[in-house]
DNA sequence: GGTAAAATCACCCAAAAGTATGAGTTAATT
DNA sequence: AATTAACTCATACTTTTGGGTGATTTTACC
């Protein structure tokens, strides 16, 4: 408790000690002082310079020290999970929301029928949809579709 | 020229200024000390207390900043970059060496005929390879081959 | 040498996929 | 008001795919 106290303010006492023993010493100067008057600016300055010191050391000690943050990077293999939609591919190839939905659904493993399905839409419009779709990326069939696509980053 | 070493030095010439106005000061003082004489341990301590102050800033400007290093470890998500086969999986559903490599050329993209002329046999062959791979990876169109043979990292 | 698994092929049939064409509706743009 | 693009649906037709069955050959293993 009391050494826990002491340590926390260490350079407080130490500087209160400091002061208190260089006053001592002022007085005891002072009787010289009488004697040897004009070594007085002296006097001053080395208390100046001492103190001066003092500051410095004070400094030193009680100055925060500056917290410097490194962060390292440690790289970890993971399956893919990130999936960074290529938005000018599909510009590029002219693909709509739809198309790229049926895409997506393809992807899946879903039959024609199945889409139809999910969407709420006939199957021939699916088949439609799908026609346009192989003929705009230039594939001839749902395979090759899905193969592409995953190459061009259009779906994950 | 001379700036430049104004800069350089200027927490020196400062320091030497303030120790001459102080001085100034003292000689000043020193006239009323004659006066009031008892007041000389109050203006030590003052001149004490206010050089600790100068050496305090001092060490301020002119120390470097205390640097405490902080390492922060972060993990990053790296995606695979090789393909690693998984003989595990290739055992557990027990797929021949053929059937896989008509698994490969499905994801591929290409038709049963073309896979057919690529390895050299027939259409109905392939037709029967895929059937057995479709029954043993228990799904019901090479679309959805291809999607869980990617899962099971079967195929890159 | 016999056995089992793998690989090959054929035939048939049904379902799904894909092509071609035409057409109606809606929403956005000019 | 006219145009365009996207979405929808239908019909007809061809191709591909996938399931079922059965058979032959090759390969590997006990």
């Amino acid at each position: 408790m009391i050494r826990e106290f002491i340590n926390k303010h260490k350079p407080t006492i130490l500087y209160g000690i400091s002061l208190a023993l260089l006053l001592f010493l002022l007085k005891w100067l002072e009787l010289r002082f009488i004697i040897i008057n004009h070594i007085f600016e002296i006097y001053a300055g080395a208390i100046a310079l001492l103190f001066t010191g003092l500051g410095i050391w004070i400094a030193m000690k009680l100055t925060k020290p500056k917290v410097e943050t490194v962060v390292i990077e440690r790289e970890v293999l993971v399956e893919k999970k990130h999936f960074q939609f290529n938005e000018q591919q599909q510009a590029q190839l002219g693909l709509s929301k739809r198309e790229l939905e049926v895409l997506n659904l393809i992807a899946e493993g879903l039959s024609n029928q199945e889409i139809a399905g999910q969407l709420f839409v006939s199957l021939n419009t699916i088949k439609t949809h799908s026609s346009k779709l192989f003929e705009k990326m230039e594939v001839k069939s749902r395979t090759q579709a899905v193969e592409k696509a995953k190459r061009l980053s259009l779906i994950p």
